[in-house]
Formats: C-alpha cells, structure tokens, sequence
DNA sequence: TCTGGGGTCCTAGGACCC
DNA sequence: TCTGGGGTCCTAGGACCC
C-alpha cells in the first residue's frame, strides 16, 4: 500500500554534520581550507597566535607560516577530527598526536573549542526544530528526527523534507550534513553514511538486502570492536552473515538480549522511539596526566588535581542543578588497567568539600603502587536539585552518614 | 613515542527484604 | 530440619558511542 496522509510509513532521519569540527574551524580560518589540518591536544604556548589573533578580529589573516604544526606538539593526547587533505596522510581520529605527527609532521594543530562548536550546535538545531520538532540530540553534531508526522515527510521517503533541512542549516550557519531516511533509527543512522558528504540517503523497509546485508557488521551502531572480533572468529564478517545465524544460536554466543538485539538488529527491525528528551544518570570530570604519576611520590600534585576534578564536578552539578548521592574514582595504571570504586551515601549533594571527602575514601580502596596515568571524579544517582525535599547536610545529620558528614566539616583533606 | 573525555547501558554477584 | 522464590539496590567491570 503506498503511502498517504492517513496511512504515513514510520521515517526516521539520521542528520550528521560533515566534519563539524574541522567545518566550523574553516569557518574561522579561510585560508586553510584544502591544507592537513588537525585539531586536539590541549591548550600550548604556539596557540596564542591564535588568541591574539582573535582579540584583534584577524583570524583570517593570519599567514600560513604562523600556525600552530602538529611536529612541535609536547605531551600526549589523541586527535578529535582531521579534515580530509590530512587524512590523506592517515591520520584520523582517536590516533595519538605522536603518531599523527610522524604521519604529517606538517600538519596545522588546531586547540579544540568546544564553545565554539556548541555555539553552532545549538544554530543547526534550532533549524531542525523549526520544520521538524521531534528532534532527538545525540551529541554535538548528531540528530535523529520523526519525520512521520511532518508535513511534507512521507514525500519521496523523506527526500523533499531532508533537502530542505540541508538548506536552512546551510543558510543559517555555512555547514553541510549529510541526511539518511529509513523506517527506524538503525537503518537511518546507516542510511546517513552512504552519502558523505552533503549527501541524501533513502532507504526504505524493501532495500534491506541490497543496501544493508552487504555493509560489515561493524557498520551497525552497536557492534564495537570487541564483538566484531568475535563475530570474524565465528566467520561472521557481513550483516547478511549475521542474519544466516538463527536467533538460539546468536542467544547461546552473545548471550539472551545481546544475542536477541544482534538477531533483530541483522533483520533490520529496531523500534526504538525518538527522543526529545532525557535527563542525566551521572556527571564526571577526569583528566590524563602530562607523565604517569606515582601515588606517594607525586602525592601532592596528585592530591591537588583530585581537588580540582571534585570542584570540577560540583561546579557542573551546580550548573546545571543536579544533586547526586553515587560518589565514585576511576583510576587508570600505566599498563592502561582501569578501576573504578563508588559508594552511595542516603542523602544527595553536590558540594565540592563533601564529594572530594567521599571520593577520598574510594581512592582509599584501591591499589595505589603502580603509576597512574588517569583520574576521575563521577558522581551518580542524580536527581534535580529542587526535586529533593530535605537538605543534603540536615538529611545527613542523625543517619549513617553522622560520623562522615562530622570529617566533611571537619574537611579531612588528606588523600591516602 | 601508542591509546582523550564525557557519557549510557548491561551483567553478575551479594545483600537484604518480603 | 530443610527449603522457596521474587524484587530491588549496590558495586565493579566492560562494551559501546560521540
């Protein structure tokens, strides 16, 4: 049955921006288009070029030679994106900048700047939800949209509606994307890919053969390195492999969901909603250190970073006004092990003095005698400020917590 | 000279309660 | 004396995503 404005076919958009942040920075720095540039790392003396260059409005002006180059980076880090000529060389990104940079020594280094591209995050969106207000975030630079009920959306799949999208979100802010339109959100967030960039993609419930069982199952938002690993030792390597395999045996390997999801997910059935909303489950802040550190003899150094990340976080949860009562570490050793320890107390906070005293313990229930190239601050179980009733310190006072919320008064700083 | 930072969701075992 | 289940919360780790 074709489709009508009685019966409309369920079309869900995936719109992911080209090369946002690299696109964003081209927009600032004319004179590099076409050139290897490659932004991360963080913060270094060769960007105040950059900084003056910014207060005194000259950005596109500044010469060629004056940039910031990748080989003159120090430290470790990955890169966040590459624009294509620096692709060319093979960088690409989550590669670690040393790599990068025996790769395409010449690269201009970019410093990330998040500001900046939330500033156009937020334009491109506000587009989007002019024509089209079912609109689910997922991050920066990424949306699916419910295209099902818009005026406009059933025609040709989606096309119509997509091309307009693109020229708006091109008007309003100079930027490309690239648009694919299927019955749910797995297909589309494919479909989204067949076409980079500025492209189109329609795909429609009967192209499943020809245009997904073909692709590698690591092409299916979902399926990770890890078990894609898995899946080539089972001699599985395409989506179509994937669904040759019947559902009890996918079970017995992957396990009962993530077996049943690879099954459904290889037929492309995916029900999932759009969603215009959600609430946060936890807020973090963690940070990778210059050279691995050694608990005791770089204690103090140490000690003050997790100060930091702690105020880090409240000041988030303050922000954003969040209370949470999951406090917990990450550590990351030398040889990349990770752990984590957290401890749920019965009364909410986000006070920087009680979450660094009740992270400290944490730290406290973990090996400390290898170096450490990674910490972080988390904290869970969130709930709106204004949502909890009682006040964290009074809750606090005649439970559990009496004796610990006693030392977050009495702030015991010290660290191990 | 490997491998960022900020998230979500799932699993599995144990505690605890009914 | 032996023997239940179900449900929820907590913790640690891991896979995955942007």
């Amino acid at each position: 049955m074709p489709p009508s404005e009685s019966h409309p076919v369920r079309r869900i958009a995936h719109l992911d921006m080209d090369a946002f942040y690299a696109s964003v920075e081209l927009l600032r720095y004319p004179q590099l288009k076409g050139l290897p540039v490659v932004i991360g790392g963080s913060w270094r003396s060769e960007d105040e070029v950059l900084v003056r260059a910014a207060e005194a409005g000259t950005r596109d002006r500044i010469p060629l030679e004056e940039f910031p180059r990748i080989r003159d980076y120090v430290g470790r880090g990955v890169i966040t994106t590459a624009t294509y000529a620096a692709r060319q060389f093979g960088v690409g990104s989550a590669m670690g900048i040393m790599k990068a940079a025996r790769l395409c020594p010449d690269a201009i280094m970019l410093p990330v700047d998040f500001d900046e591209y939330r500033t156009y995050s937020r334009l491109f969106k506000e587009q989007i939800l002019a024509i089209a207000p079912l609109m689910e975030n997922r991050g920066v630079d990424e949306v699916y949209i419910d295209l099902t009920d818009v005026p406009g959306g059933q025609e040709e799949g989606g096309r119509v509606l997509s091309a307009q999208l693109q020229q708006a979100i091109l008007d309003a802010t100079g930027l490309t994307c690239s648009i694919g339109v299927a019955p749910n959100k797995l297909l589309a967030k494919m479909a989204s890919e067949f076409n980079k960039p500025n492209g189109i993609s329609i795909v429609h419930e009967a192209d499943l053969e020809t245009m997904i069982w073909p692709l590698a199952c690591r092409k299916i938002n979902g399926i990770g390195p890890r078990t894609d690993e898995k899946l080539k030792g089972l001699d599985i390597h395409t989506i179509r492999d994937l669904a040759a395999r019947d559902l009890t045996w996918l079970m017995e390997h992957f396990g009962k969901s993530y077996g049943a999801w690879l099954h459904a997910a290889a037929h492309g059935r995916d029900d999932r909603p759009v969603e215009t909303s959600s609430e946060p489950v936890s807020m973090s802040r963690e940070t990778t250190f210059g050279s691995d550190l050694h608990a005791v003899r770089d204690r103090a150094e140490l000690g003050a970073v997790f100060t930091r990340l702690c105020e880090q976080v409240a000041a988030d949860l303050a922000r954003k006004g969040y209370v949470g009562k999951t406090i917990g570490i990450k550590i990351r050793y030398d040889d990349f092990r990770s752990v984590t320890r957290d401890h749920t107390v019965d009364f909410y906070t986000a006070d920087a003095r009680t979450i660094r005293q009740l992270a400290g313990q944490c730290l406290k229930r973990v090996p400390l005698d290898q170096r450490i190239r990674l910490l972080g601050v988390r904290v869970g179980g969130l709930e709106k400020a204004d949502q909890v009733s009682e006040a964290p310190a009074l809750y606090a006072a005649g439970r559990r917590a009496v004796s610990r919320s006693g030392e977050v008064a009495g702030l015991n700083l010290s660290l191990f």
